[in-house]
DNA sequence: TTGTCTGCAAACGTTTTGCACGACC
DNA sequence: GGTCGTGCAAAACGTTTGCAGACAA
C-alpha cells in the first residue's frame, strides 16, 4: 500500500519515514488542495502523537524535492501595486525583486468555455532575473 | 503635488484624507510593490502619528475601489498539491474551492526572450465556478 | 451634525524557531 | 556515535478586531 510512496522517496534520496509517508499518501488520495491544518488533523486520527511541526517540516522537505507543490507564491506579505490593468509579476529567488510581466494568455478563453466567471487573472513567475544572471549569480 | 490624487478618490466617492493621499502618492511613485510594513515604516518618518492599522485600511478600501491592486492570492494558509507538472488554479470567491486548470500560455515563451530564466509558472484565477453559477450562486 | 476614518492595544491564525529526545545508518 | 527526524512549547510574523476619540463632508 505504501511501497509507491517509499520508491518515491528512495528515488530522491529522502529518508523514509512513518509520517512523510503518511503525508504523501493524503495528498496523492485528497486532490482538494488541504492545508498543513486538514493534513494534520486527519493524521493524527491515526497517529495521536503527530505534530503540527512535522507537517510543516514534511511538506517542506516534499516540496523542495518537487513531490508536491504549494499553491501561493511564496511572498510572505502582500504587496501592494499602483498599476492597473491586467499585467503579471515575476519573483527573482536571487534578488528578491518583483518585475512586472506584460504578456497575454490567448489561452484564458478555455477556462471560460468550461464554465467559470473569471474576475481576475494572476500570473507568477518565479526564476532568476536577467540581471542576476548577467551578474553571475546564479 | 496631490490634487491628481484628491481627484482620483473624489471619482470613486471615498473620503479624502490625508493618509490615504499619501499612502496613492506613494504606491504611484514606487513601482517596486511594496509591503504594508514599507509603506508605513516609510510614511511614518512625515507623519509619525501615523498607525499600521490605518494603511492596512486604506490599501484595503483603494483596493477595492481598483485604484491599487495586491500582489497574493487571497488564501489565508497555503494549500498543498500532489499532482506534479505544469497546472494553474481557480479559486472560487463564492464556494471556496481551488479547482484545478489545464491550460498553456503560449506567449511565456517572451518572457523568456526578456532575459529572465523561468522555474516556475503560477496561473491564479478568481472568480465564480461553474457549478456556483449553475446553482444561482452569484 | 452625522457618519466615517484614525490610531492604539489586544487578539488572531499561520508559520517558524529552539531544543531535547529518539531513531536510524 | 553522529546525523537526522520528531514533537513540544514558545515565539514570531502579518493581519484583523474592538473601541474611543478625531475628522471630513
Amino acid at each position: 500500500m505504501l511501497e509507491k510512496y517509499v520508491e518515491l522517496l528512495k528515488n530522491d534520496s529522502i529518508k523514509v519515514t512513518p509520517q512523510r509517508l503518511e503525508i504523501l499518501k493524503y495528498l496523492d488520495n485528497n486532490r482538494t488542495h488541504p492545508t498543513v491544518e486538514e493534513i494534520y488533523s486527519e493524521l493524527k486520527l491515526k497517529n495521536p502523537s503527530l505534530s503540527k511541526t512535522t507537517v510543516y517540516n514534511s511538506v517542506e522537505v516534499l516540496k523542495k524535492h518537487g513531490l508536491i507543490q504549494s499553491i501561493t507564491i511564496s511572498i510572505t506579505e502582500t504587496r501592494y501595486d499602483y498599476k492597473k490593468g491586467m499585467h503579471h509579476h515575476f519573483l527573482c529567488n536571487k534578488c528578491g525583486n518583483i518585475i512586472d510581466i506584460d504578456i497575454k494568455c490567448p489561452n484564458i478563453g478555455k477556462v471560460i468555455n468550461q464554465g467559470h466567471k473569471i474576475d481576475e487573472v494572476h500570473g507568477y513567475f518565479k526564476g532568476i532575473c536577467k540581471k542576476c544572471i548577467e551578474q553571475g549569480r546564479n
